[in-house]
DNA sequence: CTTCATATGTAGATCATCTACCTATAGTCC
DNA sequence: GGACTATAGGTAGATGATCTACATATGAAG
């Protein structure tokens, strides 16, 4: 059967496009560079899925927060590379500001 | 319009359960009063709606990971009390220990 | 007798995430 | 030539906790 425990929800809900976000704000970045970079700054606690990274990816772009255009990689690939735009700047910032509060007051519950 | 802000998603999934399990670990209490808790400890920040909250609590008994009887508040009023049992203490240790690793993770993508 | 705080619940919508699948190419090994 | 792996981008469909909004009831206060 391989019912597989299926770790439902690894990720709260729009920390993926929080961490997107951070990703390509250190350099502009394909899909696959920034899924492996999230599994591997986080030792594989997280990973961006497929089927989560380039939906967040297309709502990234129709809000304006990133760009995309097709380039080349260093091993002569095609690839999608998404930059970060100033607006992209200050939901980042925004997110970050929310998800830390988030995290201070279920600390603050977790600790009593 | 009044298209409203609505701050979706407040809470990541499946954090209310904890919190709601933490709360409880701290001795017996109803629905409001828990609700109240939350809101107390987090100075407003975390808040369990109702919508949100009753049906946590039902999942919590169906899961065996609380138990509720009716009685009376210190006030005189009918409440039911939730109590966590064995099984939830085990499952907020386990939910806490999730959290706190998914959490550190995401604070070494947000440094980097 | 009306309003407020307390107290429990339901109905329906939302929507990011997840699993699972498909396509394509460059490089390597046989 | 053929098979295979790593790289790269994507879609389809299901899930399911959370949220908004509503409904109900009662004790106390004015």
């Amino acid at each position: 059967m391989a019912t597989t425990k299926t770790p439902r929800q690894e990720l709260p809900n729009g920390t993926l496009e929080m961490l997107i976000l951070k990703t390509i704000s250190l350099g502009a970045m394909h899909g696959y560079g920034i899924a492996q970079h999230i599994q591997r700054v986080t030792d594989g606690v997280l990973s961006a899925e497929q089927g989560s990274l380039y939906p967040a990816l297309e709502r990234l772009l129709n809000k304006g927060h990133a760009t995309a255009k097709w380039a080349q990689t260093p091993t002569g690939r095609q690839a999608r590379f998404y930059a970060i735009t100033a607006s992209g700047r200050k939901q980042l910032a925004a997110r970050v500001a929310d998800y830390e509060q988030v995290s201070l007051a279920i600390g603050r519950l977790l600790e009593a």
